[in-house]
DNA sequence: TCTATTGATTAGAGCGCTCTAATCTTGTAG
DNA sequence: CTACAAGATTAGAGCGCTCTAATCAATAGA
């Protein structure tokens, strides 16, 4: 378990430690013949720099950390397999934590990637408080993911949820809906951007928008869906629901079939995330996909700008969602009273 | 961005560094007073031991490298979700990476968690030849997980697929179903085993088992299915369908309705994984889950048994299964022509 | 009063590397 | 043949910490 040390391969190679070290960096101004006999030394002794002594040595860090909210969920796991990607592109590790969806806790692990003195550090949909936030950045440069914030040594990369609600309704009135509804998320993240989105969009349609309190999940949607149809009458239901994200969207499906409603002859569903789900062709649900990988690798280059120096000022970007049509939306149907 | 060092404690507390460091391993060596006049000066100053720096003195690391064969799978964010929860109550922290499913690629992955030197390493169902993986174990205690190894510096997490698959073939037994026939993963991982314990069972219920070659998703489980309707009459049909996963499930649960049968009142259906999408009360689906979580947990316990010194020999987990029983089986119908 | 003894504190070397500045080689021009 | 640049190599300090061994202070025992 005792690992060669630069030392070694100097001894084996006939040349000092700071040539070795020439050597392991690549340099330019190390002859051909020395940096064979290094190279082949290091090879038979399995030698490999160690980071961390590197890493002090030259006061400068090839680590990256990244807080995680919640790895189970699929929008972030994917948002990490981008970031992994452009990182170790670039020579970059990551040292990775959960927040436990705790202030608390949250606090504590990134403390802890904090004293890794990191090149930079990546929140993926942090709960902390700002100050917190805020005073890690006066450390390192923070990236913050699905959150947003003022402070000026932080960047930010979202998707537009409003974009993506407006996406959804302006998919369903060009087919002709003018009844549509929201099931809202309530408090989860994202939530009410996509029902600002919703409402901002069907004004601009010139309909009135419905907004159906509901949750992320399918119960949510079935819940939401019974609460619809106990308050409109057959003819009064709307005939396009935006829902909250893909899990309400299904429970929603499942309830309105329950009614004997069907999708999307009598109504249609338009989900939110383009989970594995919906691709499904069991369910092929129409949904709103962010660009996830591409956002983990923004927060990469906005992280690698500062570290770079290449950039002071914070940068915010904002991404464009886009429509997976598939079978869950149709035209609506002249026979269901769509006008009256 | 520069962050105070040990020295700066020392000078504002009025001490020597030896004693901040023994006050930051909270040794017990140290006065009361003393102590309290460190802590004050390290809180003032926003001072944090680094990690780097103290893994380096010390010649012990507190980091696990982890390499995912793919986060995007749910089971392995489950799996590391147990390992994260464990390693930051022993206050260890992961360095994580990804092998894109390629052996060149994990291969520099691997190499990239070894040049933090970290107490261990642990692999999540790797694609790397046997010899990485043994050369690794000379460097650093080996935790495999999701694959199965010879080497004695190498522990293995792996969930039983045999049992899983006969948990779901005795409950289909259970239910009185005699034609069950398996959904084969192919090549994927963990598919070969879910096959034997799928034949095993069959056998020792004294049934013939009847394999079908498809694959882990659900288009893969609709040709499944669609073949087995042409090779069967509607007599002989399989009553009973263990698929190869919970994707490959819904995908055969579509098949089957098209073709005009109900699930689960003339085929049931097993899927295996028990992934969020077999919670849906939409689908509802009967399956095998095992415990990822625990996967997590005891490969860091393993791990840590090896860096303690506590233990040199192998071990070997084979975690149970179990069966999550909800609503795409039940008894075997009569109508349907099952006993012939 | 002097010496053990115990507990608290510190000096200083060293972990494996990088980096600056100094030194050693060449090759070339005068 | 000397001088000097340019390129190649190395010595040595230092990154922020730990750890051993030494030092110091205070108390107790003789």
């Amino acid at each position: 378990m005792v690992r060669p040390t630069m030392e070694d391969v100097a001894a084996r190679a006939g040349v000092s430690r700071a040539l070795v070290s020439l050597v392991m960096r690549n340099s330019p101004k190390v002859s051909d013949t020395r940096r064979a006999a290094v190279l082949r030394a290091a090879e038979e002794l399995g030698y490999q720099p160690h980071v961390m002594a590197r890493s002090l040595a030259s006061r400068t860090s090839t680590v990256l950390g990244v807080m995680v909210n919640d790895l189970r969920n699929a929008f972030f796991a994917d948002v990490v397999e981008g970031l992994d990607a452009a990182a170790q592109a670039a020579g970059f590790d990551l040292v990775l934590n959960t927040g436990g969806r705790s202030p608390a806790r949250e606090g504590n692990a990134l403390r802890s990637l904090l004293s890794f003195r990191p090149a930079g550090v990546i929140l993926l949909s942090p709960v902390v408080p700002a100050s917190a936030i805020e005073a890690a950045s006066r450390q390192c440069p923070v990236v913050l993911v699905s959150r947003t914030s003022r402070a000026s040594g932080v960047d930010t990369v979202n998707d537009d949820g409003e974009a993506g609600s407006a996406l959804a309704v302006d998919h369903l009135a060009g087919l002709g809906h003018r009844r549509i509804a929201h099931l809202d998320g309530g408090g989860a993240a994202g939530a009410a951007q996509r029902r600002r989105g919703f409402q901002a969009a069907m004004r601009r349609h010139g309909l009135e928008p419905i907004v159906v309190r509901s949750e992320h999940t399918d119960t949510g949607g079935e819940k939401a869906v019974r609460e619809l149809l106990a308050t409109y009458s057959r003819d009064d239901l709307p005939t396009g629901l935006v829902a909250g994200n893909d899990f309400n969207a299904v429970g929603a499906i499942s309830a309105l079939e329950e009614a004997g409603l069907r999708v999307p002859e009598d109504v249609s569903v338009v989900g939110y995330d383009n989970t594995s789900l919906a691709a499904l062709r069991h369910l092929s649900l129409t949904t709103v996909d962010q660009p996830r990988t591409e956002m983990g690798r923004l927060a990469f280059e906005a992280l690698i700008e500062r570290v770079r120096g290449d950039r002071t000022e914070p940068v915010r970007h904002l991404l464009h969602p886009s429509l997976v049509v598939r079978s869950t939306t149709t035209e609506v149907s002249l026979t269901g009273g769509s006008s009256r």
